[in-house]
DNA sequence: GTGGTCTAGACCACA
DNA sequence: GTGGTCTAGACCACA
């Protein structure tokens, strides 16, 4: 569900954070939709509970996720709704970030567009 | 010259490593080239000199920079050639961390693209 | 376990890391053996904690340390093989070093070996 | 006549200075006897001139050098004598530390006199 | 507890 | 002017 990577340089628990995120402006994840526990996605991913504790805790203190004594964590049901608007607000940072990067490259547009087609035939096969 | 954000979780002397990375790559800092000086980018970016010099000796250590005592940094002779393949291997992560997060946000490849599009011309505009 | 002279003119950091190779190229350091906390080395040698954080940074760059977030840096699985090869590599600077002294002094080679073989015996005995 | 290495981390001025001591200390170097200018050296090994002149101005400052307008440093009359003790002195910190280094690397000093013989032959060669 | 990043700032070697 | 080394010390991520 998750996928963590320790060599990112990004903490750990932003990079769960961001991704609850997205999976919940994605309808992915439902609002009332129970999420992994916390030893679960500790024991998936290698990773101390501390720090799926941590990210749970900071997403509920947004108001996304919400916390009930002996339950699962939930998706909070006045979470963020599934608008194309929100998704885009997600998804923009890395757009930049690419073009960033590719701008850097001295990449031509059209050369950078090719370049993403063709990486995401490589993923569509794998 | 860089752009540099202290608030993206990725340490600032990580940001610098990887942008003189590309532009070496890609041609836009030729070998024999200066940088500039560890002051200089300190206080163009507000940053403290020993975070650049710390991405400076690092960048040094893997032998695409050549530092002699009281003169600026320049590029190495020896620095890697500015191939198609090294572009491509320098903007792989980019393109893959767009894919992951338009994956987790259940974007349509061609919504992607179009977004990529929509923020080239933007960026273009600007 | 280290031995730092902050007098003799070498950065502090390169005494370490000239060390630690060292002592993994003759078999003390074994793979996968922890190494004493920064905090710790800090402390003993009265030294800042961010100049032996340098040097295990650098050990790491080269691959010779392996550093896990919240654990002990331990000595890489890879690490330099313990052959003979290897520490005659790393011993012949120093050996250089006596010979240009000596033929600077205008010492006799004998007389060298003389004075050597003096002082292992004074070592030996305190 | 001087042996000038950049990279090791020793200061240039005090490599300078060292190297005149030893010269000194075994007659290589006579009292009244004259340097070369602080140009010729500068220029000989691509040293800026004035980390020649400063080694000079410290070697004047104990004694060992003076300097007269419009003549070359020469070396002092009441310059250090030649006895083997000086040498001795001179000598040990580089045995000191090669010794150092080959109990780091867990030698034999059989093994280390070996080593030591071997490039003694290598260097009277070369 | 572990190591990492960063700041502020002193002082050094060298051109 | 250039970069380098080091200290003192704050605060972070993680086990």
């Amino acid at each position: 569900m998750l996928i963590l990577n320790p060599q990112s340089g990004i903490p750990i628990y932003r990079q769960i954070i961001d991704q609850v995120k997205r999976m919940v402006a994605s309808g992915q994840l439902q609002p009332g939709s129970e999420l992994p526990s916390v030893r679960e996605l500790a024991v998936q991913h290698a990773v101390n509970p501390m720090t799926i504790s941590k990210a749970y805790a900071l997403l509920e203190n947004e108001g996304l996720l919400i916390r009930q004594r002996g339950k699962p964590m939930q998706v909070a049901a006045v979470s963020i709704e599934d608008s194309q608007q929100q998704k885009e607000d997600l998804l923009t940072p890395a757009i930049d970030n690419l073009l960033l990067v590719a701008k850097q490259l001295d990449l031509d547009l059209d050369e950078l567009l090719d370049l993403i087609k063709k990486q995401m035939k490589n993923k569509r096969g794998s």
